[in-house]
RNA sequence: GGCCCCAUCGUCUAGAGGCCUAGGACAUCACCCUCUCAAGGUGGAGACACGGGUUCAAAUCCCGUUGGGGCUGCCA
């Protein structure tokens, strides 16, 4: 269908990776990828209050998290300021753009004491300056006529060129803008598909003009919808939480990430919501991108990270649980550590929402002195038969040849029997006397994993701290 | 203000004129399962913004209205 396109993504930095760059990323490399074609990534720093090599470190981590590699790149557009120079000389030359010496404040108050709508009134464009310190280049765009951009998602959008005004291309210190550079570098590395917010559509024929003045041919363009906020709002680094970094933090799988943003004004067309890469790759198309705005919606990410974190073996959880569990006192990475671990890993990944929780499921374990939870432990110890409960399960437990999950188990369940308690009624104290919670992995495997003599005697203590209590 | 985009359950969406008394997923509610919590299962409630056309037939096409959003910078 497309012959080896190439796509890129330019991220501008900002000092984080935006989920809706994530997801525009996304889009280009599945499309790049799924039609043989190359992906390139461009940094576009040419403002210089947008460029430190750490942030383009940031982008580039995050994009290798989120599995999201480049053919290409990272070009920097700092590095490229002569190619833009050259591209301005020639549309002036050309007679194509012309200096202006005027200040913003200037132009609107011309604009206003006119009454003409805001923006630049063309006052330069005749008046046939030559280039000079503070003096911006712009564009003169043609009176009449319009421009057409025929949008792969959206179809044909046509703009008057009467309602856009001569834009600036090159600052009066010499910095190239978003349009010239932007076009230039699209030129100079072939691009055929500029995949990107829909944000920017308003500026394509501006975009398009400057190819045409350059005698070239523009790529063709893909205006995906944006993400926006509970108040349907574009959104933003001051109201929202939009760094993938942050998600990442929070405990989220990549896959997770990954999987929720390819259904954000996208969907394979059936019923189907949790797809492989190669799924992916195989579906993805442009024309069954959508074309209104998508909320992004942590809650339903949710869904996804527990449904990939269920998914994860033994071993995966661990690494991926790592970082949570090193941040913790307890944690030293120990064989007898992991080994335990390993061995509860089935019981808390399909517990858990976040990888950030794991330690909270596990940390019982590892505590030389128990934390109790404070609810917890009032309501065992407001409970007049807790401490019978667990002076007698410390009869029962001890008696046992084997102490496994299911001779526990066994056991419970035959007392319950005999006294009448239910099971469930019965494992609370308990439970609070082997995790410090009510709530945590099945009670016979946490003790099982603990081992006998620290079950017996966080039981026994536990007992004792009653019978201080009373 | 001007230009542009958008409009199906609360949310993400399926739907490309009859298959729609509109399907799925998240969230929510109820029930089942259950050693806590989850997971899982079953079921419920819940949408075509409005008004005109076109057509034998419209969620689907056209026009308008309303509503939302984006752009309008010597940011990207």
């Amino acid at each position: 269908m497309y012959e080896a396109p190439r796509v890129r993504f330019a991220p501008s930095p900002t000092g984080y990776f935006h989920v809706g760059g994530a997801r525009t990323a996304l889009f280009n490399w599945l499309f790049a990828k799924r039609f043989g074609g190359v992906f390139v990534l461009r940094i576009e720093d040419t403002d210089e209050a947008r460029n430190r090599s750490e942030w383009i470190d940031g982008i580039c981590s995050a994009l290798q998290w989120l599995q999201i590699t480049w053919d290409e790149g990272p070009y920097l557009q700092s590095e490229r300021l002569d190619l833009y120079a050259r591209a301005a000389q020639s549309l002036f030359d050309a007679g194509k753009a012309y200096y202006c010496d005027c200040q913003r404040s200037e132009i609107d108050e011309r604009v206003k004491t006119a009454g003409l709508p805001p923006g630049y009134d063309g006052f330069c464009r005749d008046r046939g300056l030559e280039v000079a310190p503070g003096r911006a280049l712009r564009f003169k765009v043609p009176k009449d006529g319009e421009t057409v951009v025929d949008d792969l998602v959206r179809g044909r959008v046509a703009f008057d060129n009467g309602t856009i005004d001569d834009f600036v291309l090159v600052k009066g210190n010499r910095a190239p803008l978003f349009v010239l550079a932007n076009v230039v570098d699209d030129l100079d590395m072939r691009i055929t598909h500029v995949i990107r917010a829909e944000e920017h559509l308003p500026t394509t024929p501006k975009a398009i003009l400057v190819y045409e003045a350059l005698g070239q041919k523009a790529p063709q363009f893909a205006h995906v919808p944006v993400l926006v906020n509970e108040k349907r709002q574009k959104l933003s680094k001051r109201r929202d939480r939009v760094a993938v970094e942050d998600y990442k933090e929070m405990g989220f799988l990549p896959e997770a990430m990954e999987n929720y943003l390819v259904l954000l004004g996208w969907s394979p067309g059936d019923d189907r919501e949790f797809l492989t890469r190669e799924q992916e790759l195989e579906l993805f198309s442009l024309d069954r991108v959508g074309h209104s705005p998508s909320f992004f919606d942590v809650t339903k990410m949710l869904h996804f990270n527990k449904h990939y974190i269920s998914l994860l073996s033994p071993e995966d959880l661990l690494q991926a649980a790592l970082p949570y569990l090193e941040a913790c006192d307890f944690w030293d990475g120990s064989t007898e550590q992991r080994s335990s671990f390993l061995k509860l890993a089935p019981e808390i990944c399909t517990r858990i929402g976040l990888l950030s929780e794991v330690p909270s499921m596990v940390d019982f374990i590892y505590q030389g002195q128990l934390k109790f939870d404070e609810a917890a432990f009032s309501s065992v110890a407001s409970d007049k038969g807790s401490k019978d409960l667990l002076e007698r399960s410390v009869e029962i437990f001890s008696s046992l040849d084997h102490f496994g999950r299911e001779e526990l188990e066994v056991a419970c369940r035959a007392w319950a029997e005999e006294s009448g308690l239910s099971l469930r009624k019965l494992q609370v104290p308990i439970r609070v006397a082997i995790t410090g919670k009510k709530i945590g992995p099945p009670l016979f495997s946490a003790m099982e994993v603990l081992g006998s003599k620290a079950c017996l005697s966080r039981l026994a203590e536990l007992a004792h701290m009653l019978t201080e209590a009373d």
